[in-house]
DNA sequence: GATGAATGAGACTTCATTCAT
DNA sequence: AATGAATGAAGTCTCATTCAT
């Protein structure tokens, strides 16, 4: 999918960059491929060497922001720590995802994403979003059964747990998108112990000190 | 903003209805003006006396939504019970929510409210998004509050916590929307535990037997 | 297809004939309905109100045509003359043409016809090319009948006669069109020779002096 | 013209024999010109090595079209036979060319050259279409005046009858292409009794036999 | 000479919105 | 109030042609 001759890499980079750019400053649907071209330096014909549609950028931006979120999932389970130190950093991770991003980049993501639900993602066997959930999903079931083969966490339906802590990231993630004011330290430390203390940590296992 | 005449108010009720369904079953961009007259049974020019815009029937449509959800969230608050059954009951209620909701529908929810979280809601004073869930937020907290007044809760800090309660509600209604396979009445049950076990019920509190 | 309210189909003829116009100054994939629209005084969406696309101004351009040789070969068919009077009118209807025609509309008859050979004619079932040219060649073999059950013609095969008539008419018009300085007086007389005097004429009926 | 190293005149034939093959497949304006230099198996900019652009292409298939048709015709005329054995020949000529000619192949070069009537071919002074066919027009009219001369034909209006032949043939010729269920024979049998019995043959030579 | 990545003008078509009836 | 014919801005995508390698 993505081309191998570095200089063509390289204009395939900057133009989802661009598109990026693009549709977080006017939206997905104002966005004008003319733009995405401008801005990337390129021909509007260019853009659709690379692209076959408007569509397929949006997969491109979808699938390049699920990637950086599996390598660090992945990243963080690869680490010789316990399992609960691998809990606390995932969620540090997730909600320090929005220092780093900006509001309108984070919209875009939220758009492409409700957008895709409908058309372009569901159903389509390969590369599809619910397998970038369901591989997700898995990453944190390793580290639960990790925790319980550990004796860290008490015995868990690691299952539905991953599932629960997926759909928790995601959702405080949305209502940070709505309010930015929210004290996500805070949120941090409550979720953190929710998961930790509340479910997962052993009664008489060492606690977090906080 | 909804007509007082009752021959207009079923009118304007008509199409909104129409716009759900129209746009369940094209998208919210693929979904024609034309379609939703025609779907309504009025003339095109119609449904402009009644809606300014494309986006106001958006609007319109995610209002609809939250003022069911708030309804709920009100009937489950103004009951005679304690604290600890108005939280399971309003994870039932929000769960349960997709048992007589199409995924289509939801689809459509989902993406307005994507596609609304840029342009015309946030920013504006009335009526935003963020109000709405800032309704939400203080009837959650109300709740959490009653629950520490009467003893049933440990002390928490309920504003934050609502807040998590709300992110996660809204999180494992999107995964849900992605993955229909997921076994609803499992997350339910270790859930429910997560927030009344795990956070907010007193150690010496009658435990829920389940 | 035509639309029946009078202004309207002021307004479907309006087009068809700037349609035309622009075809014929710009040529046929040259033409742009943005100009069509300028030229018949509308808007281009209006332009897509009475057809569906382009091709289907093509295929009405055609049908006007059509229509237009039908109508004279009636006409000349319901005549109370003889069968070899009616011969000779046919040829110079056709031959005619030419000269209340400019030589561009005669060009765009021409393209539509034959880009119109490819597409969007044959393999149609209803109003196609064929069927057209089927309707012509019935009203020409009704023509040739009469003069043989009247005694003028010698008994021919009408049926193959009616094609050779037909094309033969169609091959002057081409190349009358390549070629304008063709003494079409003189090709007709050596035309209606050809065909009276040679095929169709009995030997012992009334000779046309000439 | 053409070039005359003989591998790039491989190359040339290779070229226009792919351009042919793709507008019979996808037609003259959908034909795209990557897929005759893939169908060519050259690069794409190799096409515009060879041909400034694709109406160079239209010009040099239509070129061939009208070579294969005048070399036919010279060899009728080279040949020591009587003038209306010629005559005979040429139409055998024209009405068997479709037999070896798919029906898609014929309708390209149609659509070639009503395009060509148009733009490329009219008003250019060298090599145009009107040169072509009066190359045609007075090698037909040689063969009418021999036959004049040697007593076979009466005396005619050669140069006129000699247009009047070309149109038929050309006229029966696009019927056939609309009407493959003609039946040829018959219509060979008529059109040449239509010429040698009806206005060549005088009335005491040898009457061809059928 | 050969190539094919890059280009960008341009075209068709869609559809939200208007407004005269 | 209701209508739907008319509108035209806007947008995606195509493809002939160029030109650096």
């Amino acid at each position: 999918m993505t081309p191998q001759d570095p200089i063509q890499q390289e204009k395939y980079t900057a133009i989802i960059e661009a598109a990026f750019k693009v549709f977080a400053r006017d939206g997905l649907h104002k966005g004008k491929i003319a733009d995405i071209a401008k801005e990337a330096g390129v021909g509007k014909g260019t853009v659709y060497e690379y692209f076959r549609s408007k569509e397929e950028i949006f997969t491109a931006i979808l699938n390049q922001f699920f990637d950086l979120i599996q390598i660090g999932l992945d990243e963080v389970n690869h680490l010789e720590i316990p399992a609960d130190q691998k809990v606390r950093m995932l969620l540090e991770l997730n909600l320090d995802w929005f220092k780093t991003t900006t509001t309108e980049e984070a919209l875009i993501v939220t758009e492409i994403w409700a957008q895709g639900l409908r058309s372009f993602y569901i159903g389509q066997p390969d590369d599809a979003l619910i397998l970038r959930y369901r591989k997700i999903q898995s990453t944190m079931m390793s580290i639960l059964n990790q925790g319980v083969t550990d004796g860290v966490f008490r015995a868990v339906e690691s299952e539905t747990l991953a599932i629960l802590l997926m759909a928790t990231l995601d959702g405080i993630g949305l209502h940070f998108l709505m309010n930015q004011s929210l004290d996500i330290e805070k949120l941090k430390r409550v979720t953190i112990r929710a998961f930790l203390e509340g479910i997962l940590v052993r009664p008489n296992s060492t606690q977090p000190q906080e």
